[in-house]
DNA sequence: ACCAGATATTGATGCTTGTCAATATCGAAG
DNA sequence: CTTCGATATTGACAAGCATCAATATCTGGT
């Protein structure tokens, strides 16, 4: 993994993997889970969970604890509010001129994603 | 941008770059900016950044409107909304036994991010 | 001390991606 | 219609990344 100038672009590159943000998924609905339970959902091999684990660790998203031989992960809530904090930071209408808020509603999000600039 | 099977991999890899969080932030402060804003703000080539606005329209990030010769960019409150929602869905907390969030209320997120396993 | 299980590291490989130069397309103005 | 400014596309290239096989390290039990 890159490192980025920009602690949120890493942030984001940490989640913006299938195996990555299936492993943070699992810890955000049962947290405290072993490392060999993801060589188990995941369908790679365990070296590439042991990579992707350490990614996520070094972009601050999970926790690890030994516990014995094995290795318990749990998700870190600052990255998770970090993450938030960003969602919550992109919305506009927190700092935008009265004005814009009436453009901006009157422009009800009509136009679906992927498509291009209107061609005719 | 690889279209991923999971439309939230895909959202999460259309923000985890430098200069499109960087456009995207731009947008989020000032809805509504022409193509050529970008053009200067960000130090890449003009077709650096037409590549990166693809690459958010593809990925719903951001709408485009041709007005003229110019083309406007917009934020789509729906994925700035789905981020949220993933974050939120990260919080654990809302569907965890009670038992566990004494647990994870214990352990007080004393590990600093990137370090090892806790080796004594 | 040795063995077995769990996790991490190394090295190699193919695919993806960010970038730019060159070119194409599109719209407005003359 | 031609020219000019703005945006998009194409082709090419280097760098980064995900993945695996093989190997190493660590731990607990016998």
């Amino acid at each position: 993994m890159k490192r980025h100038l920009d602690p949120d672009v890493t942030l984001l590159a940490a989640l913006a993997d299938p195996v990555r943000l299936n492993i943070v998924r699992q810890l955000a609905a049962c947290d405290g889970i072993c490392a060999c339970d993801f060589t188990d959902s995941c369908d790679v091999s365990q070296p590439t969970v042991s990579h992707h684990l350490k990614v996520l660790r070094e972009a601050g998203v999970v926790n690890s604890e030994k516990r014995g031989s094995q290795v318990y992960y749990r998700l870190a809530p600052l990255a998770i509010g970090r993450l938030a904090a960003m969602a919550r930071a992109l919305v506009p209408g927190d700092f935008i001129p009265a004005g814009d808020l009436v453009r901006r509603a009157r422009a009800t999000e009509s136009v679906s994603p992927g498509d291009a600039p209107a061609r005719p």
